[in-house]
DNA sequence: TTTAGCATGCGAGAT
DNA sequence: GCATGCTAAA
């Protein structure tokens, strides 16, 4: 506990010099520009606070300059203020800023983190009230799933029916509840087959046994060791005399337990959030905690920001319009003092891939100046855009893995001058982001955008370290580091293959057991006593004289991880290896590197460079151990490419950011509002999605384009779609419905008789919908009706199956030069079936599916279907 | 033991 | 439509 004691001594005093500073210059410069809410929010000092932020009003400023200000005026030291966000960018970005109010970097705020990171800080501290070890591991989401999956088979389940998974959402969803297995209730004690609670029982053995815990466990442990500690609760609350948090709305039980324990004493929690924007229900969040605040805490102030800084007018008054469907909210009116501007745009289109190719166009008139909204574009809007610019460039982080975030993930910091000369006249790649309900709904603007040559970027999807190979790289890391690491080991047996499968794994198995020891000495012992022969026991021979060898060469005598803070590198390694250099030996000497230079799918070499920039990110930290204790928790996926491009995501990972031209497109009913969630949470499941929609409408600044297609392909079959509910909802005054020019009747009549699902786009369903609402009597919808009517030849099969001809490999032959999104321009070398030979000018030879490939410099002809 | 080929089933995804 | 995971063949 002792270095607990120095390090508040230490930030005690960084932090009276942080605001000796700030006071020096000026009195409250932190409050310069702050409307009179945000002030409200900044000076309610002491006692329960609850921060209503709309989106786009300021709610980190707001927050931020609460923190600086307590912190100037004497309310507190940097280390008496515990402040909690849920992700790892928000945390980064309140340090960076609070730095910025300050005028220096807050380093010394140790208390401002995730709620997990700052659960693992506690935790490590009492790691023993839990009967834990304070070196315990942190399993990921992977881990889990591969020990539940060793248990569900023990316990002669059929795993196929009952998958772990499953399980792992079920055990999830009741820590995300705060209900350890003994409080499960009777009626979730039928969930997984009746063996749910079971399962989670020797789970949370297994776990105990070794030495480890999931993300769940990080909060129930804390909040046991609190409950059951009174006199260390109490110093806890007298420690963290502030207690703000963000995204409040996003707050599960168990998170707000923990809170509630911490606050009970002085009660001075100031919770930011807004219950408009709660779309996370399905991993547990409560909007209850928010909607309970002022019961849960007698006497609070309840302070409204609803002056919005994003966007324009009618966007607002759009979003505004269908989020009043909700019941049960707080209620906000957002408002601002900005242009109306354009109004929400509305098109609706044949079929997904019609949507997908009239985004693209859409995008490039944006961005060329050719589209009539980006016409007479005012210098208005960017307050937002600019300060996030300076932001940025002043950036930089002070995360331990700048190397893996230079950039935020919009990578919109950097632009060429030229770039920025002419940013207000059209709109740049940068500034535009397609937003969907789910990820699947990607992959037809993927096809279109790398067909047409357009540069985007997918943010979400699997983050750096849940990728196979970094996962395989740590894994052998872990098993160096700590040999009992009986999961790393696991995994990297047979990575690369070793010719050691099932059977062998089992004996490795019983023998560690049998005698009670660790995989890699039941392994160890399987060599010694060639339980395993041949060429498999020959390379597992190879593999743990390898370790051992890997293992000598750790620097210093080696210690067992601790936490973070306690890890001090001594001086003079006895192998003179530096950690960097020895992660790559491990992976050069165990042949993984070998195995990905061999392999030749495409995939091979973007592998080899996560790989390169695993490495590249072990600089920053002191050695292995520090990396590996901090990783679990903080590696993310931000690229730091410079080229603008169109951003595409879903609306969850939309939420917090903001975009001057954004398209929503896929409003349709099923996908979106998603008849899952419907299914599955009835009227609180369609308040989400509403909020979702909400959520997705305020990301805008300037433009706002919804779209619809009255024909989708869902899961290879053709389904026709009605327009979301949602656009009805929209207010009539704020919306402009388009029409496509051109992009219907090109085709020429195929075929007279009419399918249902033309009959559907034709005829009733449409028109009812719309005029059942009584909103779109523009010209422009009646148009678009009136020539979907006409359009009773064809089949959407067929629509595809043109795109498809005018796409398709033959497109190219020998010699022609072409481009590829990632590898660049090169030569067709050969031709066989979709395959194509590509000799790229950068990459090397390899072998691509046609589709992925762009005529290079004929960007007009030959790739365009239709 | 490995891998090729077929059956299966599908949401959003921080920590 | 595609990724995942199993069974059959090499």
């Amino acid at each position: 506990m002792s270095s607990f004691d120095d390090s508040d001594a230490f930030e005690a005093a960084a932090g009276a010099s942080l605001a000796a500073r700030a006071m020096a210059a000026r009195p409250m410069p932190y409050m310069d520009g702050l409307n009179p809410a945000q002030r409200d929010a900044v000076e309610q000092v002491d006692g329960p606070v609850l921060m209503l932020a709309g989106a786009g009003t300021g709610k980190t400023r707001a927050l931020t300059a609460r923190i600086a200000h307590l912190l100037s005026m004497g309310h507190a030291r940097p280390n008496d203020i515990l402040a909690v966000t849920f992700t790892n960018k928000a945390a980064r970005e309140m340090k960076n800023r609070v730095g910025q109010l300050l005028g220096q970097p807050a380093e010394g705020m140790p208390w401002l983190g995730t709620f997990h990171a700052i659960c693992v800080k506690l935790l490590r501290r009492h790691a023993e009230m839990v009967d834990l070890k304070s070196n315990f591991t942190i399993l990921d989401t992977d881990d889990q799933n591969r020990l539940l999956k060793q248990l569900i088979i023990a316990s002669d389940i059929d795993e196929k029916r009952w998958p772990a998974r499953a399980l792992g959402s079920v055990i999830d969803g009741w820590k995300n509840r705060a209900l350890t297995p003994d409080k499960v209730p009777a009626a979730d004690h039928g969930a997984f087959n009746h063996r749910g609670v079971e399962l989670y029982e020797q789970y949370q053995t297994r776990l105990r046994e070794l030495n480890a815990c999931d993300f769940g466990d990080l909060l129930l442990h804390v909040i046991r060791i609190f409950q059951e500690n009174e006199d260390l609760l109490a110093q806890y609350q007298r420690w963290f005399r502030y207690i703000l948090v963000d995204e409040y709305q996003d707050t599960n039980v168990a998170q707000y337990l923990w809170l509630r324990l911490l606050a009970a004493g002085h009660k001075n929690i100031c919770c930011v959030g807004d219950d408009d924007q709660s779309i996370y229900g399905w991993r547990g969040a409560e909007v209850g905690n928010i909607l309970r605040f002022e019961k849960d805490f007698p006497g609070a102030k309840v302070v409204r920001l609803e002056q919005n800084y994003r966007s324009t007018g009618h966007i607002l008054a759009a979003a505004s319009g269908v989020i009043e469907g909700n019941k049960g909210r707080l209620g906000k009116t957002l408002w601002t003092e900005g242009e109306d501007g354009h109004k929400v745009r509305l098109i609706g289109h044949w079929d997904g891939d019609e949507e997908a190719r009239w985004v693209g166009e859409e995008i490039e008139a944006l961005t060329t100046g050719t589209s009539r909204i980006a016409h007479g574009r005012r210098n208005v809007r960017s307050t937002s855009f600019q300060q996030e610019n300076d932001r940025r460039a002043k950036g930089g982080g002070d995360s331990p893995i700048k190397n893996l975030n230079l950039q935020e993930s919009l990578g919109g910091s950097n632009l060429p001058e030229e770039e920025k000369s002419d940013i207000f006249n059209t709109f740049s790649s940068n500034e535009i982001a397609i937003l969907v309900r789910a990820s699947h709904q990607m992959r037809a603007f993927e096809d279109r955008f790398l067909t047409i040559g357009l540069p985007y970027r997918v943010i979400g999807g699997p983050r750096f370290y849940e990728r196979m190979e970094i996962r395989d790289a740590m894994a052998y890391f872990r098993v160096v580091v700590s040999p009992d690491d009986d999961l790393a080991f696991e995994r990297i047996v047979n990575t690369p293959k070793r010719g050691l499968g099932d059977k062998a794994q089992q004996t490795v198995q019983k023998m560690a057991r049998s005698n009670g020891v660790s995989l890699l000495e039941g392994a160890r012992l399987c060599v010694e006593t060639k339980a395993i022969g041949g060429k498999g026991g020959a390379a597992l021979g190879v593999l743990i004289d390898g370790i051992t060898r890997w293992r000598q060469m750790l620097q210093g005598p080696l210690r067992q991880v601790g936490p973070a803070e306690d890890l001090i590198q001594e001086e003079g390694a006895p192998s003179g290896v530096s950690h960097v250099e020895l992660a790559e030996i491990i992976l050069d000497e165990s042949g993984y590197t070998g195995h990905w230079q061999n392999d030749k799918t495409p995939e091979a070499p973007g592998r080899l460079e996560n790989l390169k920039e695993l490495v590249k990110a072990l600089e920053g930290f002191e050695n292995l151990q520090g990396f590996l204790e901090h990783v679990s928790l903080i590696m993310d996926n931000e690229s730091d490419d410079q080229e603008p491009k169109v951003t595409l995501m879903t609306l969850h990972a939309a939420k917090g950011l903001e975009f001057p031209a954004v398209f929503l497109p896929g409003w349709e009913d099923g996908l979106f509002p998603s008849q899952r969630s419907m299914d599955e949470s009835g009227l609180s499941g369609l308040e989400e999605e509403r909020r979702l929609a909400y959520v997705g409408i305020t990301r805008a600044e300037e433009v706002c384009t919804i779209s619809f297609a009255g024909n989708r392909r869902v899961y290879g079959q053709w389904q026709s779609q009605l327009p979301s509910r949602f656009i009805d909802e929209l207010p009539e005054a704020h919306v402009e419905v388009l029409t496509p020019p051109g992009l219907y009747g090109h085709q020429g009549a195929m075929s007279a008789s009419a399918s249902p699902v033309e009959q559907t786009m034709a005829g009733s369903n449409l028109h009812d919908r719309a005029s059942k609402a009584d909103v779109y009597n523009s010209p422009g919808w009646r148009r678009l009706q009136a020539n979907q009517g006409q359009r009773t030849m064809r089949q959407p099969s067929e629509a595809k199956n043109m795109t498809i001809d005018a796409d398709a490999v033959s497109a190219f032959t020998i010699g022609d030069r072409v481009f590829h999104q990632k590898f660049g321009y090169g030569e067709v070398m050969s031709v066989e079936g979709d395959k194509l030979g590509i000799e790229f000018d950068k990459a090397g030879s390899k072998h691509v599916v046609g589709r992925f490939l762009v005529a290079a410099g004929n960007e007009s002809g030959g790739d365009v279907p239709f």
